[in-house]
This record gives C-alpha cells, structure tokens and sequence, in this order.
RNA sequence: GGUCAGAUGGCCGAGUGGCUUAGGCACAGGUCUGCAAAACCUGAUACGGCGGUUCGAAUCCGCUUCUGACCUCCA
C-alpha cells in the first residue's frame, strides 16, 4: 500500500530507504538550542522541518522518540582554553544568575515553537540536568586513549583518534585537509594538535557555572552533552540524529567522534541537515545582523518587513520549501504564501458543508498516493502542497457544483485533508471567531440581503465595503451569501 | 586560499534523460455576477554560459561565470 519511506542521509550522500533498527520504534535526537538569547526564525525552520519529520514518521505508525536537548551550559565562545561559557558570560553582563538566563530563553523557545504548532519532543533533557553523564564520558574517553589533560582540562585527541577512526566521515573532509587549511587561533598553546577540542575546561575562580569533577573543578565543552544525552536516552545507536546543515563540521563530526572513542560504534544511522533560511541570498544569524525574531515577523516591526505575518502563513511558507534547500526571505514570498495559505484554508473549511452525490467525478485514491509518494521522497512538503492545491481545486469544484464527488470519495477527501493538512503539516485555520462575531455577522448579511432585494445597491454595496474594511470579505453566490475574514 | 553546495519563467519554489503539466503568487482572456469578490476554465513567460556524451539533456560529463555555506559561535 505505503511505498517505502526515503531518506537523505548526509553520510552517505544518498537517499537511503528508512529501516528502523528496533521497528516500530524510532528513535530521533535533535540538537536544540543554546538558551543564551531569543530564537530567530532561522533556528524555527529547522525546528519545523523536523516536526514535519516526526509527526510523518508518527503518521506511518511508528513509535517515536524524540529528544531534543537544551544546551544550557558549556557552550563555549571559541574552542580554546580561554574560552567561556555562553550563558555564563551573558549571566555576567545581565548580572543575574546563569540559570536565570537559561530558564528566560528556554521558556521563550518553547513559546515560540508552540505558536508555530510544533509537537513538543518526547523528551528535552538539559545539559546542566547531566554533568555526571558528561564526566563519565570523559573518563571513558581518557581510558581509550582517546583524550589527555592539561592542566585541569580535558582535550580530545583528533590525529589519535584519525588513525583508527575516520575523523571526516560526515563533513567529507579528510584530516589533512583540514589540518592545512584550519586557521590558527589564539590561546590553543595546551592542545597537542590544531584539531584538538575540549571536553572539559578547568574554571576560573570568577566562573560562575563549575561542577566539582576527577580533574578539579570545571565545566564541560560544547558537544559533549549531545553525545551523553543521546545514548543516555537513544543508546549505543539509534535511527535519526538531526541537526541545522551548520553543524556538520565541527559539532556532529565531534559528537560522532566522542561517542565512537567511548562506544566503539557510530551513533546515529541517518544523519538529516536542514538548510539555511536565507535573506536577501545571505544565511539569517545573528552575528550577521539580518535575524529577526518571531514576533517581530507576525508584528512586522522590522525594517525588512513590509508588514506581519501570521505563525501559520509562516509555517506554510517554510513548508513550500524542501527542508535541504536554502530558503530565501522576502516580503515578495511570504505575501504570496500568505494568500496561497488561505486559499488551502478556505476550501478546508468548505469541506463540511460539502453534498455527495450518487455519481463521481472525483476519485482521491490516487491523490493520496501521491501524496504519500511526496512525503516518502525525503519529506518533500513542496510537493505534497502541490498535490493538496489540487484537492482543494475539487472541493472548491464541488461547492460550485461542478463537479460531482459521491459519499466514498467525499470522506476520503475528508480523511485526506485531516491527515496531511492538519496532522501531518501541523496547519491550523488561525479564522479564529469569537461566539458572537458570526452572529453578528449573518445579522448584517440579512440586512444587507434585504436592501440587495429592494435593488437598494448604494447600501448593499456600503455595507460590503465596509466590513471588507473592517477585514470581512463578503462572497455573493447562488445559494446565498458566504464571508471569510481576510 | 581550501572543501562543499546551488544557479529553473515577473517573484517564491518542486522536479527530471524523451511521457501531459509541478504548485503557489502576480499577469492576460473567459464563465458566473446588478457590480464586485471568490471559485472554475484557458493562456503567456523557463531551466546561468560554452563544449561533450546520446537517437534525444534543462536533467549525465567537462570547463567557465556567478552566488552561498563551512573552515571561528551559529539551526
């Protein structure tokens, strides 16, 4: 029935077909966010993509789970000693507790993918939640001969760890490569190679955020925590481990090489890399400058804006896009988004009040094939709309009467629409109406349909100017007159 | 500089060795309508450049130009 399920996995460059390795379980790890500071609209496409991801995977009837951590410490600035941790540097500025922050941003994160309908993950662990599981890695990796300290900091031994494993597997870089052409930083006179980075950092007495550890006290570097938490809750090895493109090189190459130093096995099975979200051709980040948050998007108070969009015009509009392309912002876009957003919603809505017929002109069968086809061709969204415009065209048909579906094929329709358009796509008809709003409404239709029969044009015509002013657009049709917000 | 992606019609954005076209928005014509809107029907505009492989390439290969990403924190 379902044909199989592709996936793109960047180890192999391929897309490969998707086989569980304990079915019907999956099981996915997602690199969430450093809660230093508000998620931008860049950090919300990859958190989209991967909902498509899992609520799909749910959809065939798999048993998921999902982790997505929070990376609340050890975030370094750079990858030498010196380096601090992020939100403990922040913590200074703000003069307030490190948690503090972390608790501020992680709650703003949460609300901000809530309101673009994101499923919450089946668990969202924090780093600072697992020092001990960290320590414990490291020890591990010391123990194999795979890192060494100085000083009261831990490094990871890349070239070491090259001779038996392949450094590169994932960016496709080869250590010679990489050595030639690494830049040389500051402060990295402790590592043994270029490419050495650290798993723990001894702290200064003035840091805030420090753990007591076998080698004094210190905190952890950044990735450590992704590989401790994955196979604390994923294991030895599990199915998906996803991530934005940007961490190819350094995290997901360096969490693969901690967990193959301490496990002897590659962590993840297919690797998935969502792409940038572009502006102007430029990848959105905040040391460029061109980010901007959520809420200034659904508001518009940016100058890059021409005015708001909602969050499910914006879902929409990152969903058009397949989630390994790079996807351009700009005001163009997202108005035609907006409208093609609406145009999907108004024929959902007209769904219902839908007649069957005896005969049909309409077999949905195989357009939900190709649908599934779509979605089974590495999450293509793009597509699967496409093919969703087309159901809408015959539902729309259909309330014209002109075309006739019978009773089988209108539920399917129904099925269909419910399916990739509300559990699959996580689209929502934000027509939110108070009680009273379609009341009052009808009121001022009948009104307006009395004076249309008396040919009292002049007041017709004021009536529908003028709630189309207030952002109520009137239909006149044979059956009678129909309204949407716009 | 090194490595890796990508260049598709007015805009966004899929796809692909030939089959009938992605799709949305915008545009033009039509149906409907008191007029409009919506909806439906029809239409136009395309695959960066130069070579090569092939019966046939926008799709494969080579070169070239441009853009971007990564190499430093980034989803």
């Amino acid at each position: 029935m379902k044909q199989s399920l592709f996936v793109y996995n960047t180890l192999t460059r391929k897309k490969e077909e998707f086989t569980p390795l304990n079915a019907p379980h999956v099981g996915m790890y997602v690199c969430g966010p450093t809660v230093y500071s508000d998620v931008h609209l860049g950090n919300c496409r990859t958190y989209i993509s991967f909902d498509l991801i899992f609520r799909y995977l749910n959809h065939l009837g798999y048993k998921v789970r999902y982790v997505r951590n929070i990376t609340d410490a050890g975030h370094l600035e750079d990858d030498s000693d010196t380096g601090e941790d992020k939100i403990s540097k922040k913590a200074k500025i703000a003069k307030v507790e490190p948690m503090e922050i972390a608790q501020k941003y992680t709650v703003g994160f949460r609300e901000v993918l809530g309101i673009f309908n994101t499923l919450p993950p089946s668990i969202e662990p924090t780093a600072t939640g697992h020092i001990i599981e960290q320590i414990e890695l490291v020890k591990e990796m010391i123990a194999n001969g795979y890192a060494y300290e100085v000083d009261g900091s831990i490094y990871f031994d890349v070239e070491k760890y090259n001779k038996n494993f392949d450094y590169g597997v994932l960016s496709g870089r080869n250590l010679e490569d990489m050595l030639n052409n690494t830049r040389s930083l500051g402060g990295q006179e402790e590592k043994h190679g270029k490419l050495d980075f650290a798993l723990w950092i001894k702290a200064k007495p003035e840091h805030l955020m420090k753990w007591p550890s076998p080698w004094g006290v210190g905190f952890p570097g950044w990735h450590l925590e992704c590989s401790a938490m994955s196979h604390k809750y994923l294991g030895d090895q599990f199915d998906i481990h996803g991530g934005g493109l940007d961490l190819v090189p350094t995290h997901h190459t360096n969490e693969i090489a901690q967990n193959e130093a301490c496990f002897n096995k590659t962590p993840a099975k297919y690797w998935v890399h969502t792409n940038m979200l572009t502006v102007n051709g430029q990848k959105m980040s905040k040391s460029l400058g061109n980010s901007f948050l959520p809420h200034e998007l659904f508001t518009g108070h940016n100058a890059i804006l021409n005015k708001g969009y909602s969050p499910m015009t914006v879902r929409f509009f990152m969903l058009q896009a397949h989630y390994r392309s790079t996807l351009d912002f700009g005001n163009e876009a997202m108005e035609a988004s907006e409208k093609g957003f609406k145009r999907l919603m108004n024929a959902f809505s007209l769904l219902d009040g839908l007649k069957a017929s005896a005969t049909t002109e309409a077999e949905i069968t195989p357009l939900r094939e190709r649908c599934y086809e779509a979605l089974n061709d590495d999450f293509n969204s793009p597509v699967l709309i496409a093919e969703l415009f087309e159901a809408s065209r015959i539902i729309n048909s259909v309330h014209d009467g002109k075309m006739a579906i019978d009773a089988a094929n209108l539920q399917q329709l129904k099925d269909l629409m419910n399916d990739f358009v509300t559990e699959i796509l996580g689209l929502k008809n934000e027509q939110a109406s108070t009680d009273e709003l379609p009341k009052v409404v009808d009121f001022i239709v009948n009104l307006r349909n009395e004076a249309k029969t008396n040919r009292d044009y002049a007041t017709s015509d004021k009536i529908r100017d003028g709630l189309q002013k207030i952002g109520i657009q009137l239909k006149d049709a044979k059956e009678g007159t129909t309204w949407t917000k716009i």
